[in-house]
DNA sequence: CACAAAACCGAGCGTCAATCGGTTTTTTAC
DNA sequence: GTAAAAAACCGATTGACGCTCGGTTTTGTG
């Protein structure tokens, strides 16, 4: 899924956790970046179609909102890359951890093994049933 | 990074370790997706141009060759991503592991202990100096 | 130097995001 | 219910970029 600039602003807009319709949207870009109203209408649409936007009338205007979040979506990329290139997920998340290495903190490789000692209990409880 | 069709196939064919010319290419390719020698080297070319083939004249042809392996190139994309939705390397890991979790095996999660521990010592040797 | 092989150039086509003018549909206000 | 306003929707244009390939230039070899 490969998004064009201003979806790509856009959609991060939405991940601060707003709902909000074109025109607050075109609002906050003009600034920033001008364009009219119907561009932003148009990339609202296209994301919606992409199903990255969810959207609601609410009285005469569409509300939107981010179908998922940050996390989720940079998951389903990292995902396509894999299998873009026949890597296996094991691979893929090796080399992802192999470049970021040294970037990360403390904190962060303490995170993630969590998420693997929790990944790990998931496996026991299931070999319980 | 976003790369085309032929090109990432292109890039595969040489990530089994080959060096090929043009030439070799277009006959491995020609089987099953048809295309003229001319359509190889213009996307032989473009990848170079692009860094993620290496070339040498070797007699009347060039010889091309990965310059990367898949590993690198895969996080290379990953890292793409964080930096175009603004994620730092920990939660762009994060988003990995999370979207890969139950896809796997023991083995892949020990061997992503064994690095999660082989930079800890990494980082323990730092402090020592 | 001549011939062959390969590199290189340039143009056409398809796809897709960005842009925006214009039209249709929907809401709301009277 | 109808008119005005607001928003949605449509369609055309432009700009990237990959794919494709014919044609020309360069290069290596005998």
């Amino acid at each position: 899924m490969q998004l064009g600039e201003l979806e790509k602003q856009v959609l991060q807009y939405f991940w601060k956790g707003r709902t909000a319709d074109a025109k607050s949207v075109h609002s906050h870009f003009e600034k920033r970046r001008g364009g009219t109203l119907n561009t932003i209408q148009s990339t609202l649409d296209r994301l919606y179609k992409k199903g990255l936007l969810r959207r609601e009338k609410q009285g005469h205007a569409f509300h939107y909102q981010a179908a998922m979040d940050r996390q989720a979506f940079i998951g389903k990329l990292i995902e396509g890359i894999g299998e873009d290139y026949s890597a296996d997920p094991g691979s893929t998340l090796i080399a992802a951890f192999s470049t970021f290495s040294e970037k990360l903190s403390d904190k962060q490789i303490e995170a993630l093994e969590k998420l693997i000692e929790a990944r790990r209990e998931a496996d026991a409880e299931q070999s319980d049933q």
